[in-house]
DNA sequence: TTGCAAACGGAGAGGGGTTCTCCGTTTTAT
DNA sequence: ATAAAACGGAGAACCCCTCTCCGTTTGCAA
């Protein structure tokens, strides 16, 4: 535990950061369930270390979440500034690349078991925000349908993120993701069909 | 380990056929991770009981799984036979409210770790033969624009259903699946959009 | 009714994983 | 040089898993 008062030392400083960097990617590609052994083992140190760095495995993690929901944020508001169809194009777009690259963000937005829903709670409901506007904006220029719904964006853009992992099986497609977006939004723009 | 000349005691037969019935339920609920543990609890049975009917978690689980896919099977089968823009309707329907409702049936289906791929191949194998077989009945009929891919259906699929477990985020929305489903309905029949 | 094979449940072996701590050693900075 | 702080690895204490052993109970046929 680091005393509040004397300066941190050179290594331990150094070390907090490279936790954090390889948290993040360890975060990216086993999800939130990743265990504090597999942090330090590929950052090189031990576990001690880790927890004199940090109180606990959650708090690396809503660091790291936090980061990225910055990230996506930042994306969405220039989106919410663009021409309305392109902007609803580049929302859903970065939102499923971002899950799809980034399973812990995935299972955070998707509340997944395991990813504790309160987390940034406020960094979500900021996202749902530009959501909303972005997609009325769409709307207002006929880039989505009345009918369509601002709130399923996220389910949408969940949704298509889901199966970019798992596109192993039948074919190794690079395309498949931008495929299925398109047909997502010709259908937002078409509006839904009766089923 | 039953003796295949002696015919099986009665009991015996019975625990079989709970097992599998409870399995059944198990797998739809918890996924292809859920534990021999967790089975025989819900049967109200021991774990020795398990092991004397089947040499293996693996093998239960095929059963079940093979079950399941024949059902999907045997409802796809029919929508090859209806109407065609109707029959891509219910296939599409068919897969997302089995994959939603069955989570072990989603996981096989999406390659999700854990699940073994060649497991009922020769079934999954079907499926995608039906689908292709409705694909190209809906694009002769104009249900399905000639740029959608009917190999892009399972993914389309699999991704709605991902998305329904988790409703309950953002609102308790009984209806979420049925819309996001029209949605990629009027997608695939409009063609992509340029993304 | 009785006898015995078969089925039974629970305990536990043996494996894996996890989070987090203790302690003897090394590094940093004065 | 020295002392405080950071270090790594071992391990405690817990969880869960698959699968087996064994003493007890049950079903069935003579």
């Amino acid at each position: 535990m680091p005393d509040a008062e004397t300066p941190a030392r050179a290594d331990a400083l150094r070390n907090r950061e490279l936790l954090i960097k390889v948290a993040r990617h360890a975060v990216a590609e086993l999800g939130l369930g990743v265990s504090v052994n597999e942090i330090v083992r590929r950052a090189g140190l031990g576990q001690a270390t880790f927890y004199r760095r940090f109180a606990s495995r959650e708090e690396l993690l809503s660091a790291v979440l936090g980061d990225v929901l910055d990230e996506v944020l930042d994306g969405l508001r220039q989106a919410a500034e663009a021409d309305p169809a392109q902007g609803l194009r580049d929302a859903l777009r970065l939102l499923v690349e971002h899950q799809a690259r980034h399973r812990g963000l995935f299972e955070l937005l998707n509340d997944h078991p395991g990813a504790a829903a309160e987390v940034h709670a406020d960094s979500q409901a900021r996202v749902r925000e530009q959501l909303r506007r972005i997609g009325e904006r769409a709307q207002e220029a006929g880039a989505m349908h009345p009918d369509a719904r601002w709130q399923d964006l996220p389910f949408l853009a969940g949704s298509l993120a889901a199966t970019s992992p798992s596109c192993l099986g039948i074919d190794a497609d690079d395309n498949l993701t931008d495929r299925l977006l398109g047909t997502v939004l010709a259908g937002l723009r078409t509006g839904t069909a009766r089923v």
